[in-house]
DNA sequence: GTTAGCACTCGTCAGGTGAGACTGCTAGAG
DNA sequence: CTCTAGCAGTCTCACCTGACGAGTGCTAAC
């Protein structure tokens, strides 16, 4: 019951049951652990330090006459273990080089992001996401309008980073083409270097202000721009991949049925996601959450390991999930590596 | 072993277990034909019928005292008459109304796709997809280049039906946005109202013929449209949703584990599915492929509703996948239903 | 505090049994 | 010649049983 601090033994013990456990996916037996552990003790002894790791809420038995298995408690302390040893020990130059090489020398952010979620795929067997940052603090760089048929206009907006997005608009009635590309070279000299939810703000004060625009074209761009910049905190790109190792047939089913199922609504439901981690980003660096930690009861069963990439208002995440029991301590590294190849670009290319 | 003709009660009696079967999911035995078909015999006389469909491979025991299950062949009979039937009676309405509430009033062509994928879910609960067609022949209306940083340049394209596509070329050397923009209006103007694919010979010709080009605007107006057209065959995109009903739990698993993989698989690496039903994809109407009919080891146990949109060498395609058991009438109406959707869609665009 | 040894518990597996579900067959009726 | 009633046969499923083995908890001795 009393959670204090454990003696440098039984800290040994647990997590050389964790680390079998993660490996082979059965109980761990006290005769296995006395020769894996390497400490000179017998089964004997190991069974009673078992006995109090079970008081204490660490392991627990699937049955009266089977090896212990570790609880969401138990890996929760070896995560920690590992996250205080391994700050120290970055080795994220695989994944980065890896990343790098998927990706391809100066990708758009869209694709970076798309690469990273496939490369924590590749590096992990679990399925990798990578989220982008708000783009509200994104850097406004340039805007482009496309005319499409009847009253409606692509608008291409390209921010720091090499961010792109578009949205098609509905002006309500036809502008001409000429008129389009001056209302763009207005905004991208008016404009260019502000954060978008600035130049939104501004746009809007500067319609407010002038009620009667006696400029047509200051108030066609405007206008667009407006429009353009409405819906700009909705978003937030989200792109996921490996989810086909959901249904890895290792050995057993890795997670329940159900919780596949809310784990496939999530990568079509992208936004799930985003929210779902609003809730657990707020240091740096990795953050682990296991089982019975998260919020979802749909979710118990399966963990996320999730790093912020990114500085301030600007900060995106990348991570991955799978089941409670995975190699934490190479999804650790390989996250935390990916996390700082993405930081690392967008720094590049700022 | 006969496959001639059947009997019109031999007839009734297999739609009749097929329908069953499909509904319930479990073995149909004689005593509940005899209840549910409604022809004045005993179900004695039933057996002997089942007995002769189970020489002829329509149906099976899955083991010596249950009733009997449809085979792959029986279902392709039942899913005929469906065929022949359903002809005339198209009930396309109700999709095509969910279509254009989800779609928007006047949707970009790949969000038209997208929300198709999205209605084939809803109303069939399986996986839905929608396959644009190839870009090779759609109109080329418009191309605007918008410039990024370094040499790098995003090049949008608009063809008919607001079909937009966007690519990242690197020009090697930065050009001045003045010259880009002044590059544009020259392909706009010379190029517009031609075939992607007739657009890509012109420039590559005029580039052939006039070795030397005097017109610097010119030169390199042709050399971007020629980047950019390059990879102009490979792509057509697919969009994909209700990959969460794979892991639906209704009764037992509708699909194996390792079909589930496939499928997952399938989601992520989009380009099998096209390579997939370019088997299949000919005459207009529905095609159903069922069970063992496909090529693909692994897709046996799931069965694909697929329809062909549009005309001549501007073909997509729509449809939907689920497991051998499934609705087929209501899968056809509905994937037939989006497929005159879409098709009126592409032609009121024009 | 540690260890050896032993009794005990419990899950798993193979084998066996009874009930229930349907069929195939056969003999007889229409 | 077609249909039907009835019955024996066969198979699955659920349940129980006992032997086995794995692994523990406990105790007494070091």
């Amino acid at each position: 019951m009393t959670p204090g601090p454990l003696s440098d033994r039984t800290r040994r013990v647990l997590a050389c049951l964790v680390k079998d456990y993660i490996d082979s996916g059965e109980p761990v037996a006290s005769a296995a652990l006395c020769r894996r552990a390497g400490l000179g003790v017998s089964s004997a002894t190991i069974r009673n330090v078992l006995a109090q790791l079970e008081d204490m809420g660490y392991v627990r038995q699937p049955h009266t006459s089977a090896g212990r298995v570790p609880t969401d408690l138990g890996y929760r302390y070896y995560v920690d273990m590992l996250l205080d040893t391994r700050r120290a020990t970055r080795d994220a130059s695989s994944v980065e080089a890896r990343l790098r090489e998927q990706a391809g020398a100066a990708p758009l952010f869209d694709q970076l992001l798309s690469s990273a979620s496939h490369v924590l795929f590749e590096f992990s067997h679990h399925v990798g996401f990578a989220i982008a940052p708000s783009e509200q603090h994104a850097i406004f760089q340039r805007i482009e309008f496309v005319p499409l048929s009847g009253s409606r206009v692509l608008v291409v907006t390209v921010a720091r980073g090499n961010h792109v997005s578009q949205k098609v608009i509905d002006t309500g009635e036809e502008i001409p083409p000429s008129a389009l590309s001056q209302a763009a070279s207005y905004l991208n000299a008016e404009f260019g270097g502000m954060p978008l939810a600035d130049v939104r703000d501004a746009v809007i004060a500067r319609l407010e202000q002038e009620r009667t625009l006696y400029d047509q074209l200051r108030a066609i761009a405007l206008t667009l721009a407006r429009t353009t910049l409405e819906g700009i905190e909705t978003p937030a790109s989200v792109f996921i991949d490996g989810a086909s190792s959901l249904a890895d047939t290792g050995d057993a089913t890795p997670v329940s049925l159900s919780t596949l199922r809310t784990l496939l609504q999530m990568v079509e439901e992208k936004q799930r996601l985003v929210r779902l981690l609003d809730a657990y980003l707020e240091g740096p660096g990795v953050a682990v959450v296991i089982g019975a930690e998260h919020h979802d009861p749909q979710l118990r069963g399966c963990s996320l390991v999730v790093a912020a990439y990114g500085d301030g208002a600007r900060r995106g995440a990348v991570g991955i999930i799978g089941p409670t029991r995975m190699h934490y301590s190479r999804a650790i590294s390989v996250v935390d590596g990916a996390a700082v190849a993405v930081a690392r670009f967008l720094r590049d290319e700022n």
